[in-house]
RNA sequence: GGGCCGGUAGUUCAGCCUGGUAUGAACGCCUGAUUUGCAAUCAGGAGGUCGCGGGUUCAAAUCCCGCCCGGUCCA
């Protein structure tokens, strides 16, 4: 079991027994804390088990009220005047990490390559305010009344602890908490509770001291200390503090306001619910359950059902009357939580799609949606977002640059979800009018989870649609986990790492690093180097030109001569401690013998041209399309490459060609193309998270490709020393791998002019087959397909006719027996096909429902057409019985309807028995029925 | 990445399970009738490579496999 809680000797500090607190175990909760009054006995934790209410409601404890951005900016200088050094904020998208999608925590910022010390921090100490974002407690957001965001500010001073350099630990954070509390906000010491904890996340976890001020959990301070490996703990040799300062809570608390929201978003609030028509609040009512609202926290234990009773009780009044009232508040709480959050998620570029940060992109959309659809002001979610950009672009003026591209991607996306509702809409319509038609009362619980499966509609809204279509629906209780458990048999998808560092099975033991010889020159194509191990058939160098695997660029090939000698190199991996395996065939050389490489230079400098065109297309597709653009991934190869990019609409034709233009003029300006190794903290800072478009690059220094003033990326690969080199791009065409992701498919250099040169000889080719000139093949060939259409028409016209004629013809020579006709022929002209029997016999029983028509025709094999007329059918023909035994009698088979049928087999030459007894059988029905 | 739903006339769909004529349905379109004109109504008509490619079968819109396109849920 993981460990839930360390020994009270981690929370002995000295602050706590200087200033004579007390420690107590809450009887309630549980939990241990320290304070300075003696006589408490509970926690004082607006918790859901009741150990406290929020005093701070209409009653704040700080000295005064404070705004977002005036208890920031007290958090920063008070930290800045401790010694620390203040820092930006970081993107709220963690595209530095592949094990998160957003910067949930203001240490997110420095993992794992500050907190593992691979690089130094930026400071240290240092403080900064996070946005930080957070789905978990999505279903909070709104109920809680702001003790739950999905966005908010975490401030956080960090102090990074070194074997050889200890800044400060646990003892100076909680008194610089307390000291930033009570001094700088004037909060009474006697109201600040410090409970025990145990923090853990992300791989790591330590002690740590949580601040309850007034009920309200206002800051964590977290010493981590271990890293969890499975079970266990294992002590870190770097220190980390890691504190979090809930701006949000402070500026709650220090305006005592109803909610977090009205504290927060102020103005802004009011607008959304005057919007929403919210006019006549009834604030003392909103007031006494903000008091109780930490009470509520929807989990699997906890339904919101009972939430809403408990406080019902706890308020004395009735259930449904507080719900109304409620409801369409807590509604406008989330909303606005909620535009805030997508507005900086769009601003950094997110499309929204079906996987990864872009589903959760979609997921907020969609509930913001349905919540404003619940107040009726769907239609002014591109004016509250509009209203946001404008309100956070004072603190953030990222977002007004990106401002066009927020509401445009948005507006995609509502489109987007409008037409699958419309969709949906019709689906539960004909759904319903089927059920009722059936006689059925109620859609069928597979029904709603397939509906909401594969349309997305929630049962909440197969209801509405359904219950104006005259259908109750009753949602069973646990519809969502019923879902979900439906999709835990589905395959979770295997983590990818962005670079797998594969064991190969060579001892490495006392080898040095290879020196990588293609970095210091992209164009050796042949070197000396020596053999320093060799494992059945992998070589180590020591210097080596062959690139191996890696950043979507895929391997050298070539030779390594020794001995008079030569053998194929047709793998080369990079492993361990930045050594280097080529796979060789026979003869293998021996370990400390000389040996020369030749690279397979026609396959490299290929690789190189298509590895700076990707670049280049990344820039053009940029330049293009937004933004927003991001590549998704990139595969390099010979003849052809791949570049995957985010984009929330098929690319257009136009745009294509404008993309393929800009990135050809970039070959044509030649510009140089620079590479160089940085910090990874510089590069960050010059060129920012734009570097990470292949994903993440590890290590502390990263290696900088920088293309003109083009583009700028972290890349491993090996690049041409000038743009004109590419010599040409043609993208070949584009392929819509995700819902948000275009994949382009280009060619550059030689392979370019080749795949050109191949599309020229199709058209050619087509030409010739349709007789037409090249440049004209498409007015041609639209001539060729309509005369073709008239000449099908015309076909099935004289068909028609020959039917007539040839229906005239055979009833005349018809066998009568009882009153009907017997037609029964071997239809043997050239171009007999199915459809002239079928055309044939339909005449015959048009004018004449006596008659009975077996048609067979034989064109390589032989096909039946058994037709019998109305007044035959009464006659107890059967038409399948018939074309049944004729199917027997082919080798093939035969069924159909009472009055008409088909049948076919290979065995031609018994088309003339198959007659015979398909006669005999009518003969038989009706001499039979004679009889009788 | 995995699961599911869908692709049939200009549009929205039925038919698919259980293979055998697309007499397909509605709306729209065209022509005519009626009407001062429009709408409405009536009569008639045009309009389909059944997403693409394989396979099974005497026979595939229908069954199987692969692909493409759209949608959706989950991680």
């Amino acid at each position: 079991m993981r460990q839930t809680h360390f020994s009270e000797d981690e929370y002995k500090l000295p602050f706590f027994l200087e200033n004579e607190y007390v420690r107590k175990k809450c009887p309630r909760c549980g939990e241990f804390f320290w304070t300075l009054n003696p006589d408490q006995v509970l926690c004082g934790e607006s918790n859901i088990y009741g150990c406290a209410e929020y005093e701070f409601i209409g009653n704040s404890p700080v000295k005064r009220p404070y705004s977002l951005g005036e208890m920031r900016e007290a958090f920063l200088s008070f930290f800045e005047k401790k010694g620390h050094e203040r820092i930006k904020p970081y993107p709220v998208v963690a595209r530095w990490r592949d094990d998160l999608y957003f910067t949930n925590a203001s240490i997110i910022d420095f993992q794992p390559y500050v907190t593992e010390g691979i690089i130094p921090p930026p400071a240290n100490p240092l403080v900064i305010s996070q946005p930080c974002i957070r789905f978990q407690d999505l279903e909070n957001v709104g109920p809680t009344f702001g003790r739950h965001l999905t966005i908010f500010e975490m401030g956080g001073h960090h102090a990074f602890n070194y074997p050889d350099k200890e800044v400060y630990w646990k003892d100076e954070t909680v008194r610089y908490h307390h000291e930033f509390v009570t001094r700088e906000l004037g909060v009474k010491p006697e109201l600040i509770v410090y409970k025990e904890g145990v923090w853990s996340g992300g791989g790591n976890a330590g002690p740590d001291v949580e601040s309850i001020i007034c009920g309200l959990e206002v800051a964590t301070l977290v010493f981590m200390k271990y890293k969890v490996i499975g079970e266990e703990f294992i002590e870190l040799p770097i220190r980390t503090v890691d504190t979090g300062y809930g701006i949000e809570r402070f500026t709650w608390l220090s305006q005592g306001a109803v909610s977090c929201f009205h504290a927060v978003y102020g103005e802004l609030l009011s607008k959304v619910m005057e919007m929403a028509g919210l006019k006549s609040v009834d604030y003392k009512l909103l007031a006494d359950f903000a008091r109780l609202s930490g009470l509520i926290s929807v989990s699997k234990t906890v339904s919101r059902a009972e939430n809403w009773r408990r406080i019902a009780s706890k308020l004395n009044v009735d259930v449904d009357g507080l719900q109304r009232i409620v409801n369409p508040i807590v509604d406008a709480f989330a909303i606005i939580d909620h535009t805030k959050c997508l507005v900086f998620i769009l601003a950094e570029g997110v499309v929204p799609s079906n996987v990864e940060e872009g589903y959760l992109a979609r997921l907020l959309i969609r509930r913001t949606y349905r919540l404003l659809r619940n107040l009726k002001i769907e239609n002014l979610m591109l004016d509250i977002i509009d209203m946001q950009i404008s309100y956070w672009s004072k603190d953030f003026p990222h977002l007004r640059d990106m401002r066009d591209e927020i509401l445009e991607l948005l507006q995609i996306e509502i489109e987007k979800y409008r037409g699958t509702l419309e969709r949906g809409g019709e689906v539960v319509r004909r759904l319903v009018r089927e059920v009722k038609a059936r006689g059925g009362s109620e859609i069928p619980l597979n029904k709603l989870v397939e509906l909401y499966d594969s349309h997305g509609l929630t049962p909440e809204m197969i209801a509405e649609v359904a219950s104006s279509e005259g259908l109750q629906i009753n949602v069973p209780e646990g519809f969502y986990s019923y879902v979900a458990e439906r999709h835990v048999s589905s395959q979770r998808p295997v983590f990818k790492m962005a670079e797998e560092i594969e064991d190969l099975g060579i001892d490495l033991e006392g080898l040095p690093e290879t020196k990588p010889l293609y970095y210091e020159d992209a164009y050796i194509k042949e070197f000396k180097a020596k053999v320093l191990r060799v494992h059945k058939n992998m070589v180590i160098l020591d210097k080596t030109a062959f690139y191996p695997e890696g950043g979507g660029q895929p391997s050298d090939r070539g030779y390594l001569e020794f001995d008079g000698g030569r053998t194929k190199v047709y793998d080369v991996k990079r492993t361990r401690g930045n050594i280097i395996v080529h796979f060789v065939e026979d003869p293998v050389p021996s370990e400390g013998c000389e040996v020369k490489g030749v690279l397979d230079w026609e396959r490299r400098i290929n690789l190189m041209r298509h590895h700076t065109a990707t670049h280049l297309l990344m820039g053009a597709a940029r330049r293009v399309l937004g933004e927003h653009v991001w590549q998704a991934g990139a595969q390099k190869d010979v003849y052809q490459s791949r570049l995957d990019i985010t984009h929330p609409k098929r690319l257009t034709r136009k745009e294509i060609n404008h993309i393929e233009e800009l990135a050809n003029d970039a070959v044509m300006r030649n510009m140089p193309v620079g590479i160089f190794w940085m910090p990874r903290e510089e590069a960050e800072r010059i060129y920012g998270f734009r570097l990470y478009q292949g994903g993440v690059v590890p290590g502390r220094e990263i290696r900088v490709v920088k293309v003109g003033d083009w583009d700028v990326e972290a890349c491993g690969g090996t690049h041409c020393k000038f743009t004109g080199e590419v010599g040409v791009i043609k993208v070949l065409r584009t392929e819509r791998i995700q819902d948000g992701v275009e994949r382009i498919i280009f060619s550059a250099g030689l392979p370019a002019i080749k795949r050109i040169q191949e599309i020229e000889a199709k058209v050619i080719r087509t030409a010739e087959l349709i007789n037409a000139q090249a440049d004209r093949i498409d007015i041609a060939l639209e001539k060729v397909l309509s005369e073709w259409r008239d000449l099908r028409r015309e076909r099935d016209r004289l068909i028609g006719k020959i039917a007539k004629i040839m229906a005239e013809k055979y009833l005349s020579e018809a066998k009568e027996l009882g009153g009907l006709k017997i037609i029964s022929q071997l239809v043997s002209s050239e171009g007999t096909s199915v459809n002239l029997l079928i055309e044939v016999s339909n005449e015959i029983v048009k004018s004449d429902p006596n008659a009975i028509v077996i048609l067979i025709c034989v064109d390589g094999e032989a096909r039946a057409v058994v037709r019998v007329g109305d007044k035959a059918l009464k006659a107890g023909i059967q038409a399948s019985e018939i074309a049944k035994r004729i199917g027997e009698e082919l080798g093939g088979g035969g069924s159909g309807k009472a009055g008409f049928a088909q049948a076919g087999g290979p065995i031609t030459k018994n088309a003339p028995k198959a007659l015979e007894e398909a006669e005999a059988m009518i003969y038989r029905v009706i001499v039979g029925r004679d009889r009788r």
